[in-house]
DNA sequence: TTGACTAACTTGTATATACAGGTTAAAATA
DNA sequence: TATTTTAACCTGTATATACAAGTTAGTCAA
């Protein structure tokens, strides 16, 4: 499958965990023990292990061994850098994306901001609605630009965005930041979603870089209140 | 200061991005130039760097070297694990901390549930309002199983917990796992916050876990609507 | 029986080496 | 001059070794 070892280690471990052959609070095969089932180095075996243990899978404790935590009560991952496909599928809820817009357009004073672009680059502006359980709960506002993306579709946009940018485009995703904070209802969001009786929605700004560092898309996405969720893991560092 | 080489060489890369000796955009010296530097071996700088990269610091560029990403425009970390006192230090505005509640008590469902103890332990609640120039904004709400810490008083806790907990008591705190959503107001909302007109609050369930991976604290944190703000960073992996 | 010690595990850190593969600029060639 | 090649960088991966330090269970001695 992958060609890199210690992520296809991590892999076939996470998936083991997600699966339940690993439960929660069970201790994982030794470090040891690994390098002989994936016959490699200890080191790469670490590397593995150390990956599961940032995002919140194990928890290594010295002298002892890794222990399996519990993210079944966390089966909502907003956090990390994942698509409203992929989202969609892990909740297993019948859900569909709505294209209400998709234009190519001239960069106005917030997006030259957002997107640190000029007024000679064009953007793409992709306005869609996303239904879960026929309700209309999240407004996603994206802006592409053009040097990065050259063509889209409407058909891509029902689909999967990232998908094609990077099976298609070979657009390599590497980071983005977010950034959450709760706004007033525009008409926007009364036009296009149910937005009920709520006065306000909450508002995810998220700026996606490729691997050179380069922002290529800014994303506004708007969520009715009370379906909102999010999750999140954090480590803390200690100097010692 | 720090025992540990390659988190005192993290620490020291840091500082000099957040000082701004090494600046948004630049070149920071290649791993080779920083061996010499420090003296010390290539993995242990590939440490420091493969740190400051997860944390949204540098990007790594294969054939190229590191560039400083701009952290400026999110310099309002909640994400990862901070304090209120920390937090409130970076932010340099006015706060203040109220402590309304203190007490010992024995757990209700929502607690057995949140806190995975039983009716026989008994649990420090702990009530504070954090006041941001003057205005009532968040309502604290921790809730610790004595088990892990014996005492507490209104000075600590005015003060910072954090910080007895980890310095006096010596409690590895080793990660958190955060929730967030949108509730109305309740009652104790409108009696300790200063609500305005807003009819719904952030609710931020925050769940603390020590070294050993045990659950040693739950906090419900409730923010004021208008004031609330998040920032994350996320790594996509792919697989190649 | 109790307590101290020890041996065999565990993970954490630091180092060295080798090679793969991307980038860049200078040097060689057409 | 324009293009190709090469050499010297850069980061990424994989491996091996050594030792530090925490945990655990069994052994031995008081």
């Amino acid at each position: 499958m992958s060609e890199n070892k210690y992520l296809s280690i991590y892999n076939d471990l996470l998936s083991k965990i997600e699966k339940g052959i690993f439960k929660p609070g069970m201790k994982i095969p030794s470090e040891n023990q690994l390098v002989e089932q994936y016959e490699t180095s200890r080191e790469t075996i670490r590397k593995a292990l150390n990956l599961l243990s940032e995002h919140g899978y194990i928890q290594k404790i010295k002298g002892k061994g890794s222990i399996v935590l519990d993210v079944r009560k966390f089966d909502f991952p907003i956090s990390g850098l994942i698509s409203f496909k992929e989202l969609a599928q892990k909740l297993g809820k019948p859900s569909r994306t709505i294209v209400e817009q998709l234009e190519l357009m001239k960069p106005d004073e917030m997006l030259k901001k957002h997107l640190h672009v000029t007024a000679r680059d064009d953007i793409w502006k992709v306005i869609r609605v996303r239904e879960i359980e026929g309700e209309r709960i999240i407004l996603d506002k994206d802006f592409f630009n053009k040097k990065f993306v050259p063509l889209l579709s409407k058909d891509i946009c029902e689909r999967s965005i990232y998908e094609y940018l990077e099976k298609e485009l070979q657009l390599k995703i590497s980071f983005a930041k977010k950034e959450f904070f709760v706004e007033e209802c525009t008409d926007e969001d009364r036009k296009y979603l149910h937005v009920k009786q709520y006065t306000h929605v909450v508002v995810v700004r998220n700026y996606v870089y490729l691997d050179d560092a380069s922002l290529f898309q800014y994303t506004e996405s708007r969520h009715r209140l009370d379906k909102f969720r999010f999750v999140d893991f954090a480590r803390r560092i200690h100097l010692h």
